[in-house]
DNA sequence: ATGAACATGTCCGAAAACGGCTAGTAGGCG
DNA sequence: CGCCTACTAGCCGTTTTCGGACATGTTCAT
């Protein structure tokens, strides 16, 4: 399922680098690094730099950034994605700001416990970086093993959040 | 195999330090010292002070250890071990007061001659320590060789033993 | 169409390492 | 020669480690 035609997007520089924004009448669809792996192909959207709903996501990453902000609140468009990637979706969206979970568990809670590494697949696949906290998932003994944005910037995003005012 | 759900322990202190006593259903389970070799973890098992069979195990030692007493009477309860392990424990418990056994002899009662390194191992293993008395066993030559106690205390051990009523 | 590659985790079997040993041998002594 | 010590090589059940196989949904390249 392709994203809907009325799609449009802005950027938005953050401090880990460029971001695209994307979204359509029924809310946000996409937020990616511009040089992340698995982004869709955005150069023949229209720009949009005075959307509503993309100036709030916007203003609400930013905050995210500056560790003032712990939870995003936006009207979210997920129906890219297939049912299964969806369920996956929406199991990232329980894992609490400076919190981690594992495949695994992820897995489970989306109701397929066996279909872990598909799992693994479909958390990779996920538009909406930083707002779905794909970043939150790690492997079964803790260790990092991917991101579509780069090793380096789950670090830095993981660690922003433990630096988190809920943490101190 | 683990040790039976059922299981509770009490404390006893020995001459030669602080022992756990555990029971189970079947009967007396374990007796380490608090410091030794191979002792599992006994922190979540429940305590139970009052229990008549670790009352009566407690009662008992304290008469060995008091040289007043040369045999201990009390359910045991040894299906935590292998089979073979069971065997070996089952050959200590026929080496009298105040005598020694070697490896190889344990090993041959134990029906395999040869798996006498294997002997060493399961005797090491031995969950009920003094009651089932594996202090008793030396090298072929007299070498003390191990105990999971430390050497220590099996010198103390036999030394108590050697002067029992039954020697004197 | 078909197949391979993925941001994984669990299970099972094989293989190796590890001991509370011992009997046998080789080499040092008087 | 005797005697003793030191070393070696098998002994074998248990524990630990390691490698492979497998399950699963999607996507991308043949």
């Amino acid at each position: 399922m392709p994203f809907a035609s009325d799609i449009r997007q802005s950027r938005f520089d953050s401090p880990l680098g460029a971001m695209v924004l994307a979204a359509t009448g029924k809310g946000l669809a996409g937020a990616w690094f511009t040089d992340q792996r698995h982004a869709p192909d955005w150069s023949t959207w229209p720009m949009a730099p005075a959307d509503a709903l993309l100036h709030q996501a916007a203003k609400q990453l930013g905050e995210y950034f500056a560790n003032q902000r712990t939870r995003f609140d936006l009207m979210l468009d997920l129906s890219a994605g297939t049912a299964f990637q969806q369920s996956v979706w929406l199991q990232l969206l329980s894992i609490g700001h400076g919190r981690t979970s594992s495949y695994g568990s992820v897995s489970a809670g989306a109701g397929r416990p066996a279909a872990v590494r598909a799992t693994g697949a479909a958390v990779g696949r996920n538009p909406l970086t930083i707002i779905v906290p794909c970043h939150r998932v790690v492997g079964a003994n803790g260790a990092l093993t991917g991101y579509a944005g780069g090793l380096q910037r789950k670090i830095a995003l993981l660690q922003l959040e433990s630096l988190s005012p809920s943490y101190a």
